[in-house]
This record gives structure tokens, sequence and C-alpha cells, in this order.
DNA sequence: ATGGACACGTGAAGC
DNA sequence: TGCTTCACGTGTCCA
């Protein structure tokens, strides 16, 4: 038995030792804001980071699915919408944000609904929004009504959706 | 020099070891689709799932950002109401790792100013809003902050300005 | 036998 | 000064 052999060995060692030496900086490489260029640390912060990235990358997911049904939501409010267009005679308009009025915005999420309304201050407009909104079947968790101006109000009214609001089947 | 020392070298090298064994075993642990288990291979196919994270997160960030501002331009675009002054504040971050944009839209009547917030939940986000609010030197009437969805949140305040808020003078 | 992968003990270098 | 980290050579196991 050579020494050929013992040679081959430590020589094929030195390899393994460099390539996966080199797969460490490597690894180091793209992992951002390393501070100890440890082998341990290296290791440590890699698994921390694919963390990170794997749970950042489900929560954009999560939330480019759940903003489409919001778009969607937001094409429906013009159906919901008083008067749309219109643009052609109230320009003028000094006194100012009579005719625009109600503008309101829908958010959807899975089963929550988030509606924002700003409109004239007027007697029973929250009775009549309340009620609107319970005609879709929806229960509603929280609702907020600011005066703004004197003149308008901001309400806004969190809920939960049941199935009819989907199907309008009850 | 007793043979303690070289029996600790022994022990320290082997916890050393261990640690960044069981460090090889988190990162394969974390890396789906995994192969071969080798060392080598665990670190290359690290590298590689990094990478391919971080142009999924990129790609998803890119993809949110511009329904965002489709959303926005929705908003913009069937809103009558009179608009003047779209103030947009944009922080530096040191970490620099921020994404998507939070949705602004501020009113002003006479001294009442009404804020409202869409934006992703993170914690510490109604202090920040808060603090920079009351940088302006205004007088917070009213706020309510509304969990939605979970992963946003809706934050209506309403505040009345001073005269510094108007000429920058105390 | 042959090559690849691993853990071990050991000497050296950096705070 | 010790404590830590590293690279090296070596023995061993497995396909």
């Amino acid at each position: 038995m050579g020494p050929s052999h013992a040679q081959d060995h430590i020589i094929a060692e030195r390899h393994r030792r460099e390539k996966l030496s080199q797969g460490f900086i490597q690894l180091s490489a793209v992992i951002p804001g390393l501070k100890k260029m440890d082998k341990a640390s290296v290791l440590g912060n890699a698994v921390k980071y694919v963390k990170e990235l794997q749970e950042r990358v489900k929560a954009l997911e999560y939330q480019t699915a759940k903003r489409t049904i919001e778009s969607v939501a937001l094409v429906k409010k013009s159906k919901l919408s008083v008067d749309d267009g219109g643009s052609s005679s109230n320009k003028n308009n000094s006194d100012g944000a009579e005719n625009s009025f109600p503008e309101i915005e829908a958010r959807l999420s899975d089963k929550t609904i988030l509606v924002r309304i700003h409109c004239e201050n007027h007697k029973g407009v929250m009775v009549k929004v309340l009620s609107e909104i319970e005609k879709l079947h929806v229960t509603v968790t929280d609702a907020s009504i600011m005066s703004f101006a004197g003149s308008t109000i901001n309400i806004t009214v969190m809920a939960q959706a049941s199935s009819y609001f989907y199907t309008g089947q009850l």
C-alpha cells in the first residue's frame, strides 16, 4: 500500500473543506445585516432569515389575495354610490362639496367588511346607514361617527359578513 | 501546565462541533425539498432557496405596491370632493427594508383636521402616528383605531389646528 | 478496492 | 492572558 492513497485522501479532504468553506461564504453573502461571520452565527442567522422571508412571503401572498377581493369591493362601491360622474355641471361651485357626497368606500377581507362614509350631517343618517348595512345581513362589530366641519360627518363601520352577503340566499 | 487545559480544549471543540452540527440540522429543517443532506448541499441549497425567497418577496412587494396604487387611483377617481394640498410624508428608516405604502388621506376645514390612515398593523404605529401628529402642534380631539383583516388597521384622527400649523412659528 | 462524507484531536491565530 | 474559532491531517464508515 503506497503512500499515494494517503496523500489523495488529504487532498480530497482539502477539496471538501474548501468547497464547504465557499458554501459558508456564499451563504453569508445573501444574508443581510450579518454582524458575526462565525460559522455558527451564519447558520443561525440563515435559519432566522429564512424563517423571516417565509413569513413575509406568506403575509404578502395573503395580502395580495385579499387585495384582489378588496378591489372588487371598490368597484362595487360605484354601484352603491348615489351619484357618479356629473363633472360637467358643478365645476364652479365655490360653496363646495354639496353634491359630491356621500363618499362611500368599502374594503373586504375574508368575512370582515370595513365601510367608510363621508357625507353631510343630516339627522338620522347614522340610523339610515346602519339600517342599510343591516339589510346586508352583516354583524356590525364596531362603528364610529365623527362630526367634521360642522356640516359633514365621517362614519366608519366594521362588520362581519354572513353567507348571505355573498350568495344573496337565506 | 496540567493536562486539564488540553482536555478542556478538546471538550470546547466538541461543543463547537456539536453546536454547528445542530445549526446544519436547523438550517436543513427550514429548506423544503431537500434531497441531499450533505453539508455542502445544505449550504448550496440554502443559498439558492434564500435567493428564490428574496426574488419572490421582491415580486410580491412590487405587485402589492402596484395594487395599492391602483386602489388609491380608483378611490381618487371616484372621489369628487374638494381636494387641496395632498401631503405625502415618507420618513427615512435606517433599516430601509420597509414596504407597502400606507394609504393616507387628509381633510382640512378651517382649523379642523381629519386624517385617515390605512396601513399594515405593525406594533407602535398608533404611537408613531400620534407622535407625528403631535409634531404639527395640533390638538387631537378624537381618534379611533380599528383592526381590519388582522394584518391592517384603519386609523381615524380628528384634530384642531393651532396657528403654528399654518405659520410654523411658535 | 475506491471515492465521498463525517467526527475527532490538535496546533495556531485573534480578541 | 485565557477563551474562542479555524484549518489541518487522520481514522472510519458506507455505497
